[in-house]
DNA sequence: TTTGATTGTCACTAAAATGGTGACAAATGG
DNA sequence: CCATTTGTCACCATTTTAGTGACAATCAAA
C-alpha cells in the first residue's frame, strides 16, 4: 500500500509546537528533531496552516496551534496532510457488458467506504493530547 | 495517500472465479471484464495463488478458489495483494537528543497500530460472499 | 535603519510504486 | 502436432514522495 510519512511528521510538528515556547521552534530546529530538511517541515506546516490547525507568518519564528491539543484529533491532522484521503481506489471503466463488471463499482464503493469510515473513526478517537500523554513527562518542557 | 487498485481488481477477479464455470474465465476474458491488460490479471492471480486463495497452472484455462466465498474475507485478499500492508510509515531516525524525537516513534507506533487494526477488523468482517450478494442476482450466472 | 535570521514558495532531483505492454518458454488439451 | 493459455520477465510512462538549493518577503533586534 502506498504510504508516506507525512502524518507522522505532521504529528511530530504539532507535538513540538504544543510542548515548547514559540521562540525555540524554528523550522530549522524542528527539522533537527524530526531529522529531515527544513523545507519539508515548512511544506507540511503550510498544509497544517491551510487547514487552520496553526498560524505562522514569514519572518516570524515558529508557529502557534489554534486549538487546545485535546481539541485536535488525529483525523484533523490526517485530513490536513492528505489531499487524497482515500485508502483504496477502484479500477476505472469495468466492462458494462459483463454482469460483474457492470455492478462491481457500486459494491466496492460501499465496501471501501465502510473500511475508510472505520479507519477515520479510530483517527478521530485519538487527540493530539493523547499522543503527548504517551510521551514521557520529561518531553513536555 | 498513495493508493492502488490491486485490492479492487483482486476482488473483481475472485468474484468472477466464484460466479463462472472455469472454462470461461481465461485471463484474457477477465481482463475484458476488468478493462485492463491480461498480464495485470495474471500478476494479481499470482499473488492470490501464493496466498493460497486460488489454484491455477500454466496452459490450463482459468483458476479455482480454494475455499467457499463465505470463508474468504476481504482481509485475506488485502494481505495477499499488499506485501507492505502498513497504512502509515513513521519517519526514520528522529533526533534522540530531543525529548520528543526520542519518544515519538513508540507513541506513533501504538497510535498507528490501533488505526491499522480498526481497518483490518472491518476488512475481516466482510466476506467475498458479502460482496457477491451486493451484486444483482443476475450477475451470478 | 540596517542587518541577520526566518518563513513561504518555487523548481529540480532521485527513488519508489504502479499499471500497461510486448515477448516467450512451458504446459495443456484437442 | 498445434493452437491456446499461463507464468514470468523486462521495459516503459506516470505519479508520488522526500530531499535540496535558491530567493523574495518579512520580521526582529541592534
Amino acid at each position: 500500500m502506498m504510504i508516506n510519512s507525512r502524518l507522522a511528521v505532521a504529528i511530530h510538528i504539532m507535538v513540538l509546537l504544543a510542548s515548547n515556547p514559540r521562540e525555540t521552534v524554528s523550522s530549522e530546529w524542528m527539522a533537527g528533531s524530526v531529522n529531515t530538511n527544513p523545507v519539508v517541515i515548512r511544506r507540511i506546516m503550510g498544509m497544517l496552516r491551510k487547514a487552520g490547525l496553526l498560524t505562522s507568518s514569514a519572518g516570524k519564528t515558529g508557529a502557534e496551534l489554534t486549538k487546545d491539543p485535546s481539541d485536535i484529533t488525529l483525523l484533523d491532522i490526517f485530513k490536513a496532510v492528505e489531499p487524497k484521503d482515500e485508502l483504496f481506489s477502484i479500477h476505472e471503466k469495468p466492462n458494462p457488458a459483463c454482469p460483474v463488471g457492470r455492478n462491481i463499482q457500486s459494491a466496492l464503493d460501499l465496501t471501501f467506504t465502510r473500511v475508510q469510515t472505520a479507519m477515520e473513526e479510530e483517527l478521530r478517537s485519538q487527540s493530539l493530547q493523547d499522543v503527548m500523554n504517551m510521551l514521557s513527562p520529561k518531553s513536555i518542557q
